[in-house]
DNA sequence: GGTTTCAAGTGAAACGGTATCGGGTGAGCC
DNA sequence: GGCTCACCCGATACCGTTTCACTTGAAACC
């Protein structure tokens, strides 16, 4: 099997003049340091998102729930029933993601569909007294861990990181609701 | 102290014909503002970096690569021929990941697979002539998208939010380099 | 009343990660 | 000194998750 492999179309013919020292092909772009480089703060926020994300999910399990899980739970905290639309806008998700958490959290018993009184397509999901009580046990149990992620940082520095990744998440002055 | 985190600008009277009054349900866990939640800080990282990622996927997109590729590139720029176990660590990816990026690179000619000479079982990555090209035109064309993205914050602030995020990401105090 | 637009849901394809396998090296043992 | 064993690196196979294109039903608009 495996023989979908594509063939190895290597030419390695352009390789004029012998051999290249690395440092002299990369001349002009290397010349730049890492942290002036367009794609150093993309780069950073993927590995800080990495490590956030790690921690906090290890801090989720015990609970059952994973982060994608608890990402639309904290939604619908704050804003009440929403519509699976807004969930999208308020996640960055995906239709079909989304759509896949609310099945999941429903099975759970953690959230639940309502019909929507004005519009008989719209489907407005609600969280559940049994869903708030897991997301205030999972606040609990995040809490250290969140503390620890940043316990390196300087006083304040946690703070002033928040409050510089909201102005850069949401440039349009709004913040994360609309 | 300019507009801060919007702490609780719960939406009471913006009851877009649907919203209904979540009530006592959410009691404990909604009395937090979201400023303070454990998860608020991975939250804003994940909205973050798929801002960035965003803009930088589609700066990168005329060029007929992917960031996944990108971040590949720019190690073997800054380090030379790098072994493939050292690109997982540098990247943070893992080492299928790697390959088939790896893969990817040398069929289009951007990277080539190198006998190392003391070890036999490892395969040192290498940019080409061409790959380095794309580089250099990849810089060009997304510094002004950097520069968009970071536009509407005061100066040196995106500096500043670079160091934080590097201090965050590599409490280690090592940094990338590996 | 017909058309256009929007929301939710569904299925297929691609991406990312994990577990496993084969090749290779070096250290310890006979 | 040759051999075996434990570890390392690269590559492959498999699985879960995410993402994209399509369908259905409902509301707005002319």
């Amino acid at each position: 099997m495996a023989a979908d492999v594509p063939p190895d179309t290597t030419p390695a013919g352009t390789t004029p003049a012998g051999t290249v020292p690395a440092g002299a092909v990369a001349a002009r772009a290397a010349d730049r340091p890492a942290g002036s480089s367009p794609f150093a703060l993309g780069l950073l926020l993927r590995q800080a998102h990495w490590r956030a994300a790690s921690v906090m999910s290890e801090a989720l399990r015990p609970l059952g729930v994973e982060l994608r899980h608890f990402a639309v739970l904290i939604v619908l905290v704050e804003r009440g029933a929403t519509v699976q639309r807004d969930l999208v806008a308020a996640t960055g998700s995906d239709k079909a993601g989304i759509m896949r958490v609310v099945d999941d959290l429903e099975r759970r018993g953690l959230a639940v569909r309502k019909a929507v009184p004005g519009d008989r397509r719209a489907r407005a999901v609600e969280i559940t007294p049994r869903g708030a009580e897991l997301v205030d046990a999972a606040h609990a149990a995040a809490e250290p861990q969140a503390e620890h992620l940043v316990a390196h940082l300087g006083p304040g520095e946690a703070e002033q990181l928040g409050e510089l990744l909201t102005r850069f998440s949401y440039p349009d002055g709004g913040g994360p609701e609309g």
